[in-house]
DNA sequence: CATGAATGAGCTTTCATTCAT
DNA sequence: CATGAATGAAAGCTCATTCAT
């Protein structure tokens, strides 16, 4: 009896505010809106969720898993660290082009109280180990540069969290020319080898 | 008597707003306190910015100038490049950590209406002129990958602030060394050609 | 299989209203803590009670025949009436400390809407009958003063309620000694004649 | 310019709270109906108190300072203590009569959270300086029972304001007979000596 | 120009009550 | 009988904005 509505309204709750802060931002968010787009009455939010921030933490973690489960999707760490990476940022790319609202809610969460921001930080990380090991096996090969991986992955990753953003709202057009230059880009920018590009 | 006065309201109240945004956040901070920690009253706000929103884009206009002037100071359009960026690149990281606020401020700005985004987009690429100048010239040039301004930029400058602003919250810490080598990797993100590394 | 539960939930509601009435008071305490604390689901409450008011009202009935029962148990009303109200208050005092909940419940109910109060009035007298009917007789014979049941209940008996309700709180300490004199105070207050105190 | 507008808004609000109190008690007193009775906006409610309680503790205090300065007017200290005591009771039984809100209200604070309830009884004792002197004077001199204060204002000046309170509401008459014989029994309560009563 | 008291819409959250199961 | 998910009105409170001074 449960089974159906309970998933059901968590689900619509989570999926309305991914929604509501893909359009709006953090402003222009209200548990009354949510509320309305999730079909719901605005007590039945806090049936679900504690509080307001324990909904944003919610979906960030939603977010996180749902990428997550995108890009490490028959990832083979068999395959050469290069391939492997490539393949990963090809992954991404796709998933942000197709997923407009995560793409456009995920930098919005870099932005909240200190304490918050910790959690989904220690979070983040344990939900990315795949790439995190990765990091690590290519320190120790010399194959990548000797970074922390929050650098790393500020040279490499989010660029094409954010430019995937910025294509959706219509900002730019990266044309597929242009991704495979953004893949050598990102790959020069974390390895120590340099491939000819162009 | 108002030649200074108002210069120094407007003045007051962007640095109040500009001290705010950095502390408390787009939530944490009202009409009320900004004009306490301006030394104004609220009315006086109005008096100088239509509303809230104005206030914000003005103090983004203002952070964006402060920026450029401060990279583009004693920028050599003569030298070689590669010496160019990299030196602007280290500029701009001193910058960052030396301006807490307007480097924990920038990335809140991302997330606003998109109407407001756009005024603030060609806004901000009119300031970096010198910055487009060099991405053109180096395109032509064959030294700089073949790609838009604001893949480049994604790949190669914006990771600074984004890491700065970690560092000066303390989350990460960067070393003389790890500058270095990030200085390598935003080179090799963008250019054709190879450097050693590491 | 009813007759049991039934009496048990009805009872088990009333028993948990008590108790959250009195450590959280009116506004603390809602129908889902009540119903958490009598072990039973929110609904059920509404199978006992019609709502709120009820339920409040039928603690009210509750606790006065609750004390009734105390006080005129062991009630003689063939002893002197002096003693007899003696006795009377000793035993309310007792159970006053005995008796925390009821004893720090007991005043909240003073001040609900006019409609519900005449009738906890009502309720009141009717089941402290023996304590009317010691007025009357000792008005009868001149040993108590002339006044309503009303006055003397004020000066003579209430005292003792909010004296033990502050005890209970430690706001004030009342020694075996201090009990003593209340008793004479109590006495003289509606009593025609007076004892040598102290 | 200020000089009258500001007294009156926040003598207007504590008057409308004093009001809203006497009438529907705690419950059924919403800052907005607050509002609408003192004829402001919501929001200049907390221009004047910061929340609900100090707005609740102010009108506490100024009830109790208004009614100290009406009992204790022309209150001679060189009097025998029984004639202050009598007069001071007469005061506040006409006071209680003649400010209906006031008398109604009071008993409401009784049930109010812990630690608002500490300040308010401090408060109310710094107040009462005056009653609390005469008991101490009566203590010493063997005239009064030895009991402390607030067990002999219990017996002797609460029941005062309980009785004014349901006559207000028109539960019991008291008649000017009654009025002689209540000052007979409040004095019998408190003191040792013997006064011939009826 | 400058003020800051006043506004009132709108926020998050709670809670008495209902009703499908 | 019993449940507890769902409701939605109403609570306390904040805040961008206005305007009389």
């Amino acid at each position: 009896m449960c089974a159906s509505s309970c998933k059901d309204k968590h689900q619509a709750i989570l999926s309305a505010t991914l929604k509501l802060l893909a359009t709006k931002g953090f402003h222009g968010f209200s548990i009354k809106q949510l509320a309305a787009e999730a079909g719901v009455a605005a007590g039945t939010v806090y049936l679900y969720f504690k509080d307001k921030d324990e909904l944003i933490v919610s979906l960030h973690s939603n977010i996180i898993s749902t990428v997550a489960d995108a890009i490490f999707e028959s990832h083979d760490t068999t395959l050469p660290l290069e391939q492997q990476y490539r393949e990963l940022c090809i992954r991404l790319w796709q998933f942000c082009l197709n997923n407009k609202c995560m793409t456009l809610c995920k930098p919005q969460f870099d932005h909240l109280p200190e304490n918050v921001l910790d959690d989904l930080y220690q979070d983040t990380w344990r939900q990315l180990q795949p790439l995190s090991d990765l990091y690590e096996q290519g320190r120790k090969q010399g194959i990548l540069k000797n970074l922390p991986n929050d650098v790393l992955s500020s040279f490499g990753i989010e660029p094409y969290v954010n430019l995937a953003g910025q294509q959706l709202r219509g900002t730019i057009k990266i044309s597929p020319d242009d991704l495979n230059t953004m893949l050598n880009a990102s790959w020069n920018a974390i390895s120590t080898s340099k491939i000819e590009t162009q």
